[in-house]
DNA sequence: GCCGTTTTCGGCCCGACTGTTTTCAGTCG
């Protein structure tokens, strides 16, 4: 999302926000909060469909949101917000986000004592003047209070490594649990979003097993707290890790429908809705039904419910409302990539520089544990002096080392490389023989990370030797924004040298992003895969990348390390770019 | 406030759980 998009998005919430608390506006509010959404989701800067006159295009902007646009980009700020911020205590808005915090109850409370920020509010709660109120029962004041104290110590969103982890260790045993028929993760797990705020898990099973079920969910084996217990549903805080949990059951009947509105996104499932409406049918967790007679019309299989639409099946891991429900429709939703097309990883690091493994072993455990053709090694250039980064030498004694072991393989498993350092001024520090002579470059950036960079990279990616650029964005997930750059102009470079961008697969780094992934794809710039492994345990982030890869819905067209490695030469010789020669000698 | 292949007016996704209620409003996902 470009900054820009970011504070309109963002502003437009607020004004929702507002308008929620505000009685008699829950639609107008709505209507905010959808084009707050359409703007987070879109492609392009604000800016351009300003200058194209194309704002009635973007789905939930009309007339009098298209003016607060225009107004926002001219002067910075919206009347509309000032005017709201003089009738609505802004400092309530943001209390909202905390479960149990509702418009109407922080409206409430706002009439009744006339508390105008989050201070006073948490003060109240605790002096009982809140559980004066007509409506605040003892229960109902615990429950904020509680609420409030969990929201500060939850810590925000896990890496989607750790849910998947946390995840299939809950559906384990859920799954062996006696009763339990269907078991299957959903939410932002299944969409792989790159973090996920909660454990969502679907359960089929015979009424009378439901109880025991959640007994079990909500027992102290998996419990540290029970947020919400029902007959078909359950909500939890972890055990393992403060996060929480939700458990939901639904009859064999119902599997399809289910996982389809529990795997969601939210827009995704309104577009979905709003598609069946349209079509005499309405869509619940239950099934597709007739409104007329309200006859169930689908719902055992995902496949049953799109098709009632008439769409193809969507991967869980598009389902973002970014237009795959369009594709659905015109039966064109592409073919995504899978973990098994990979022929090969492109980046990882030996105990030459910072990995913690020789080549040799390397080559053994890839070979045990993957199908793929071919591998390379890319240790660290000398700039990378953390990382124990190598001269121009010692490069050539590894690729001595890589060449023996591929003649004792009798093979040519093994692809010379590096991760070379991007310098300040868009130089390499190795030079252009030595990299010539490698099968594989990467270059990335690692100092400088508050600059920006839309140079350094673009002189990168002009270096006929450079094939691809290393965790292009430079982020870490929760911890460092990426660096300042025009990513347009970036990837229009890729586009005319050949270059190629990595999905890096660290969990920390999922570089570059699914957003960046599409507008890759947008100009045929060829994206490719990596692990950045330093241990062998690491080569398994790979499904991670191709999480990204598919939810930008990337196709084995798209993904150099698809290829052979006979299609990767071809394709970056006929892009100008030097093939390196060394690994066969 | 937005939107329209039955609509330019009258809708706007749908159902479970909780608490405070004597039949339902508020909130959540």
């Amino acid at each position: 999302m470009t900054p820009t998009n970011e504070k309109l998005s963002g502003l437009l919430h607020m004004i929702a926000g507002m308008y929620r608390l505000k009685e008699n506006n829950a639609f107008r509010a709505i209507a905010y909060q959808n084009a707050s959404n359409s703007i987070a989701g879109l492609p392009e800067d604000i800016s351009y469909y300003v200058k194209t006159d194309s704002l009635d295009q973007i789905p939930g902007v009309g007339k009098s949101i298209g003016e607060d646009i225009r107004e926002f980009l001219g002067k910075g700020k919206v009347k509309r917000l000032e005017v709201l911020k003089c009738e609505v205590p802004s400092g309530l808005v943001e209390l909202m986000d905390i479960s149990g915090f509702g418009p109407k109850s922080l409206n409430t409370i706002h009439r009744k004592l006339k508390l105008e920020t989050r201070e006073e509010v948490i003060g109240a709660l605790q002096d009982g003047s809140i559980a004066g109120i007509k409506g605040f029962g003892p229960k109902k004041v615990e429950n904020m209070l509680r609420a409030l104290k969990v929201h500060k110590t939850i810590e925000d969103r896990m890496l989607l490594w750790d849910a998947m982890n946390m995840g299939n260790q809950l559906l384990e045993k859920l799954r062996s649990f006696p009763g339990v028929k269907n078991a299957e993760l959903a939410g932002s797990l299944r969409r792989r979003k790159e973090t996920v705020g909660d454990i969502d898990i679907l359960v089929t099973c015979q009424p009378h097993d439901r109880s025991a079920i959640v007994r079990f969910f909500t027992s102290r084996t998996l419990a540290s707290k029970v947020l919400a217990k029902g007959e078909t549903r359950a909500s939890i805080i972890l055990k393992s890790g403060k996060r929480q949990a939700d458990l939901r059951i639904v009859n064999e009947k119902e599997w399809g429908s289910a996982l389809v509105y529990f795997t969601g996104s939210k827009t995704h499932n309104i577009h979905l809705r709003s598609i069946a409406r349209d079509r005499g049918m309405k869509i619940s967790e239950y099934g597709v039904f007739s409104i007329k007679g309200d006859k169930w019309l689908a719902g055992r299989t995902e496949e049953e419910v799109y098709g009632k639409l008439k769409m193809d099946w969507i991967p869980p891991e598009m389902r973002e409302d970014r237009g795959e429900i369009e594709l659905a429709m015109h039966h064109r939703v592409p073919k995504l990539i899978e973990v098994s097309d990979l022929q090969g990883d492109l980046q990882m690091h030996s105990k030459w520089s910072d990995g913690v493994q020789s080549i040799s072993d390397i080559n053994q455990y890839i070979i045990s544990h993957f199908q793929y053709n071919y591998f390379a090694v890319t240790d660290h250039s000398l700039s990378s002096r953390i990382a124990g980064g190598l001269k121009a030498a010692e490069f050539r004694k590894q690729i001595l080392e890589i060449r023996e072991l591929n003649r004792s393989n009798k093979s040519r498993f093994i692809k010379t490389g590096v991760e070379v350092d991007i310098l300040q001024d868009g130089l390499l520090d190795l030079d252009d023989q030595l990299l010539a002579d490698m099968d594989w470059v990467t270059a990335s950036i690692h100092a400088g990370f508050t600059k920006d960079a839309t140079e350094r990279l673009i002189r990168a990616t002009r270096n006929p030797n450079v094939h691809c650029i290393g965790h292009p964005m430079g982020r870490l997930i929760g911890k460092r924004a990426p660096y300042p750059a025009d990513w347009d102009a970036v990837i229009k470079s890729c586009r005319v040298t050949g270059t190629a961008l990595e999905i890096n697969a660290q969990p920390e780094r999922m570089d570059i992003s699914d957003e960046l992934a599409i507008k890759a794809k947008e100009a045929g710039v060829k994206v490719v895969i990596s692990t950045d492994a330093h241990q062998p345990a690491q080569l398994h982030f790979m499904q991670l990348g191709v999480s990204v890869a598919r939810r930008a819905g990337l196709t084995k067209e798209d993904i150099v390390n698809a290829w052979s490695w006979p299609e990767v030469q071809r394709y970056f010789r006929r892009a100008g770019k030097h093939s390196g020669i060394s690994s066969t000698g």
